[in-house]
Parts: structure tokens; sequence; C-alpha cells
RNA sequence: GCCGACAUAGCUCAGUUGGUAGAGCUACUGAUUUGUAAUCAGUGGGUCCGCGGUUCGAGUCCGUGUGUCGGCACCA
């Protein structure tokens, strides 16, 4: 007699063992119908796995995000079939599901084209078609491995032979073809349905590792129905109008200059502005926060670098060269030697700390040409950057304020939902291990007493110190990692820097380096893309065109433009000869957040008649009126007067 | 950097099996005085990414360099 629980808190009883199959079956036809696994005492299995014990058992359907991810898994195997039956030498490697969909990493010397993609769905179909068994076995290593040499497939043989000793390895079989998988898998190919697409084909390392074989990897996206197959093809056509490179071109942001400067900006006048309100809106928030502003040379020499440690990690990626007088110069890759040499300047007391230093740096490092990226990333940056100078008592402290200092400022730009991650120790590094045990653990205890929520990268840290990075969702659901916090203990030592405590005696200060926009290029880049263009009114770089209906008006809308910038507010008029759906269309284009019609009504009661960007109503209201509203809408957030 | 695709007018793109480059928008000129996402007509506009090769002949084929895009690796 076995005892099993259910979701619903209900208990059943059976008098032997029962499959999740038969069991789903017992609850309601329906639900077996639907099921596609089993979870067991909080473990995923296979729908005929034989519950033995008494449990805690749910069935699991497409409507769990464990049913969609093991779906997912099993449409990766039968790509991988469909490949193998298309072209037997082709060797399979691994193939997870992931956000969307899976892919799966083959190694063969053809390319794969998109040409093949229909070739290998049309396959993928006949297979869900012929409704193959999904079957699971265990098998000894020794096994295992005779079985993949026998069948050519030397990755596979490559990860059974690096599991651990102690791990338990299963093949899963459909047709002809087998895997070596944990699975979950669903029961048949039949489950998986055609709500599937074959996307992409990249390269991919084996194993992730640059010094291996590039494997080609082919992604593919695959959901439980047609819609909801649709409304993510869709939501990659959204995500592609917002693309900061296209609306940044129609907005008439910036441009690049791929012969002449690959991944360094040119500022237009309009992109420019928005770069200036950030700059400004982080210099009043610091100044604020007890901050101090420095600027420092961009052009220093290497030896600052040696000292650091980061000419020999990142030598490579620097701009450097040697000049007349034999000496190497560097273009700084980051400000951290800067503030350092400022922070030496005469003798520091207990009483100057914490030292909350920031500076707006240029910094140019050579990144490798494929990460290039539009704004988001470049060769040359402004970093909102600070170096905060403590005691190691007040660190914590710091940090906590810090952290407060970034979910208020992303508040300010629409961001609510923010993650944080704390990336800990990496192998190659600089400091004692003693050190890098203090560290990380006080920023893990700065998070937790004050009941922040994070998880953990082991092992992602920078070289010279943990960090905690903040991630921030936009719009669509699109994750960017901007703000960051990094503890260092290192690179004060190895510049020597002290204050003078409250005993008299020299001691080292921690040194927090941070910055909340990461890069001002960056987080410009991902406003753009939040706000598909329709920056708000405090932001946007043209916030008001005014059009007369016809050129008799163009002197109360030159009237009416002439009082908006005296309020503080930029406004243009379009005075050309063009019809208004002409203007209207040209400047909705062009992402201008408000458009004032001027005609006769206007003119004779003072009035003007206002579209707002993405709506079609026209609400006429005074100018002076006009004027009020709209100057407030485009106060800047938290603008503290001086 | 690696794998793959791509590079044609200011922009978006077409260009057959190799035969001497085209559309729409933009710009310019003129007409039109217009009430909320493209008024009409005319005129301009090209190192077909650079270099080399094959060929009687290359935007088209081959090699190479540069850059862009999608990923991977990297991200102080």
């Amino acid at each position: 007699m076995i005892k099993i629980k259910l979701p619903d808190g209900s208990v059943k009883e059976f008098e032997g063992q029962i499959s999740g199959l038969e069991l789903a079956e017992n609850i309601s036809h329906n639900l077996a119908k639907a099921a596609l696994a089993v979870e067991i005492n909080g473990t995923l299995k296979d729908l005929t796995t034989p519950i033995t014990t008494d449990s805690t058992v749910k069935i699991i359907t497409a409507k769990d995000k464990a049913g969609l991810e093991i779906l997912r898994h099993s449409c990766s195997h039968v790509m991988a079939e469909a490949v193998k039956e298309l072209w037997p030498s082709v060797q399979v490697t691994i193939g997870p599901f992931i956000e969307d969909g899976f892919y799966y990493d083959f190694s063969r010397k053809e390319p794969f084209t998109t040409e093949d993609f229909a070739k290998i769905e049309e396959k993928m179909h006949e297979i869900i078609k012929r409704d193959e068994k999904i079957t699971r076995e265990v098998v000894t290593r020794s096994e295992a491995i005779a079985l993949f040499k026998s069948r050519g497939e030397h990755y596979k043989v490559e990860i059974i032979e690096d599991l651990p000793p102690e791990a338990e390895i299963s093949l899963y079989k459909q047709g002809s073809y087998v895997d070596l998988c944990r699975g979950p898998h669903v029961p048949s190919t039949s489950y998986i349905g055609d709500a599937f697409k074959l996307m992409k084909v990249a390269g991919a390392y084996w194993r992730g590792d640059a010094k291996n074989e590039m494997l080609q990897r082919i992604y593919a996206t695959a959901w439980t129905d047609k819609k909801d197959l649709k409304e993510y093809l869709q939501r990659i056509e959204e995500a592609a109008k917002r693309d900061h490179r296209k609306l940044g071109k129609e907005m008439d942001l910036f441009h690049f200059e791929p012969e002449y400067a690959p991944g360094a900006v040119f500022w237009h006048d309009k992109g420019y502005k928005i770069y200036r309100r950030l700059i400004e809106y982080m210099r009043n928030r610091q100044e604020h926060n007890g901050y101090i502003e420095i600027s420092t040379p961009r052009v220093m020499d290497r030896i600052l670098w040696e000292t650091s440690g980061h000419w020999e990690k990142y030598g490579a990626h620097n701009y450097s060269g040697q000049t007349e007088d034999k000496k190497w110069f560097c273009i700084k890759p980051m400000n951290c030697p800067g503030g350092l040499l400022v922070y030496k300047q005469g003798i520091k007391s207990y009483r100057d700390l914490p030292l909350r230093m920031a500076e707006f740096g240029k910094v140019n490092r050579y990144e490798a040409s494929g990460a290039l990226m539009g704004l988001m990333r470049v060769r040359e940056f402004t970093q909102d950057d600070a170096h905060i100078f403590c005691t190691p008592e007040q660190m914590e402290e710091e940090c906590i304020s810090t952290m407060k200092l970034i979910f208020d400022i992303y508040k300010d730009f629409g961001f609510n939902k923010i993650k944080i991650y704390l990336s800990t120790r990496p192998e190659k590094r600089i400091g004692s291990d003693e050190i890098w045990d203090l560290c990380e653990k006080s920023l893990a205890q700065a998070l937790e007493r004050h009941g922040y929520e994070y998880e953990i990268n082991e092992g992602e840290g920078a070289f010279y110190g943990p960090k905690l990075e903040f991630i921030l969702r936009d719009a669509i659901g699109r994750e960017w990692q901007c703000g960051t916090i990094q503890v260092d203990m290192n690179l004060p030592q190895r510049f020597d820097i002290s204050y003078i405590g409250e005993d008299g005696e020299k001691h080292q200060p921690v040194m927090l380096h941070r910055a909340l926009f990461g890069s001002i290029e960056r987080f410009l880049g991902i406003l753009i893309e939040h706000h598909a263009g329709h920056l708000p009114l405090w932001l946007s770089p043209q916030q008001i065109i005014v059009a007369p209906v016809t050129s008799q008006f163009n002197d109360y809308a030159e009237e009416v433009a002439q009082a908006l910038r005296y309020a503080g507010l930029t406004a243009s008029t379009d005075i050309r000869n063009e019809k208004i759906s002409y203007k209207v269309r040209e400047h909705s284009v062009e992402k201008i957040p408000v458009i004032m019609v001027v005609g006769a009504k206007e003119e004779a009661d003072k009035s003007v008649t206002i579209r707002r960007l993405g709506s079609d109503k026209q609400i006429v209201m005074p100018l002076t009126e006009a004027i009020e509203a709209l100057k407030k809408e485009a106060e800047m957030p938290h603008k503290y007067e001086a």
C-alpha cells in the first residue's frame, strides 16, 4: 500500500507501485492526455517512472514551466535525430533547453545553411508524426562508452569519461537515435506537436572554451501551440523595431564610422543633449549624496596600470604607444589610478572618510571586434565612475547607501525590477585569500542584513575584488547589466594609500569602485530600447514642434515657440510649406513627444492644439496652461537646487 | 578573436545563367496655402566596401583585407 500526496493536498492510496501516467489516468482522463512528465518528491521524472513508496507527486503538463522545458528538451533530441538521419556523419554534442526554446551543438565540416533548416524541419515533423517511443535506460560507464564509440560519437565519449565516478549514466532512445541524457523527456515524439521553428545557426566553442574546436549551434524556438509561437515571433519583431541602432538613425542621435573609428560614437546634437542630460542628472544626485567630482588625465604612463595589475591581465586590450622620450603611455582603460593619485595628494585623516570621489571618465578599451554592438558595447565610453575610500567599518554602510541610491535612480528611469548578482573570486586574481574572504563576506553580509535577494556568480568577480552587479529588466523583458559595486582592498595596498586613524597610526582604507549607469553610452542605448524611442519629456532632446497650418500663422507659431523656450522647454517651429499630415508624420518618426498645431482658432484665443507621440488624440488648451503642464512634466526627477 | 551570413545612391532595398546599374523615400527646383502619419511635377545623385586574380568583358566568379549583423569566447 503506498500513499500519494497530490498538489491540492489530497492523498490517494494504491495497492502497489504506480507510474505517473497511471496516476494521471486515475485522477482524470484529460490530465492523462496533457501529462508530459511527473515530479516525484521534488524531482522531475519520466511519466513511465514507477512510484514505489509514499510520495508527494505532481503531474507536469505544458502549462508548467518545467513541462514546457521538457518539451523543448525533447524537441532538441528530435532535431538531433533529424540531422543524423539527413547527414549521418555529423556528430552530436549537447542540446539543452533555453529561454524560449533550445539549441543543439553539432560537429560538421560543411556549414549548415538556412536551406538546410527547411529540410531539418520537414524531417522533424516526420519524426513527430512517426510517434517514436522515447525510452530511458541506465547503463554502465563502459557500456555507454562502447556504444558511443561504435556510433562514432567522440564528443559523447568525452562527456562520459569526464563524468564523476558515482554518476548514473542514462540513455534516451527514440527510433534509431540514442542520446546521453539525464532527462526527463516526454513519452513519445508526438507530444512535441508542431509549434517549433529553427531560428539561426551560430558558432559555439566545444564546452564553452575558446581554445577548443568551434561547433555549429542551431537555435530553435518551441512552444505548446501555434498561438504561442506566433506571439514569440511577434515579440522578436517588436524588439527589432526598438533596436537603438535603427532608432538612433531615425532620431538623428548618433552615428558610427566603421572605417575610421570602429566601436566609437559620433554624437549628433540631439544624442549629445541626452548624453549631457544623463550626466547632469547623475551629477545632481551625486552632489546631494556627499560626492565630490574630479577629472583626471586620459593619457597616463603605463607604469600606473602595471602597478594596478591591469597591464598584465589586459595589456593587449589597451590603446598604448611609445613617445619620443621612450616612455610608454596608455589611454586610460579605467579611472581607478587617477582617483588613487588624487587621494594621495596630502595626508588623509579618518575624519576625511568616507571620501566619495566621482569622475565622468572617458575610457578606451580595445574590445574584441566580434564583441562590438551599437552603443551597448563600444571601444570608447564614459563611465559614471566613483571611488569611495572608507574605513573597513564604514564599508557595509557605504555599500548599502550606494545600493539604495542605485535602486532609487533606476526607478527614475522606469526600471523597477532589478536583479542582484554577487560575483566572487576568479581564478586569475591578485591579493591573498584572507582579503578575498573578508571582501566577499562583507558584501554578502550587507545584502543579507538589509534583506536584498541575490544570486551568486561563482568566479565572475574582478581580478582585484568581488563585485555586486545590478541587472535591470526592460519593457519587453530583456535584462541588461548596468550598475556595479566592487570591494577592493588590493589597489589601496598596491598604490600604498593610507589615512591617519584615531589612534594616530597609519591605516589602509578600503576602496569601493562603483558605477550606476555603468556606461553613459550603453545606458542611453538601453533607454532608447526600453522606451522604444519614446523618451520621457525630461530626457527628450527636442521636446516640442510648433507647426502652423498655413504660412498665415507663422508669426503666432513663433510666438508660441518663444514662450515655450522662455519656460525652459526645447521648442522649434516647422514653417515649411507642407501639409500638416506630412509634418505630423515626419516628427512622429523622429519621436518628438509633443506636436502643437496652430491655426486661426488657436491664434484667436491664444491656445494650442496638442498631439502627443503615440496617440492620435488632439487636445486644445490655452497656451499658458499648456506651458505650465509641460514645464512640470519636463522637470528632471530629484532635481535639487544648489 | 572564432564560426556563419552580409556590404549596391543620404536612407530602405532590387539587380536573372558574367554583357557596362535601378526603384521608392530624402535632397534640389517649381507649382500647391494645406487642420493631424507621405500634395504634384521636374532635376540631381554611384570608386556597386578596399586590394588582387580569372575573363574579350566582373556589382555578379575566386582569393585577400576591412567593416556590419547573428551567435560563441571576452567584458578591468
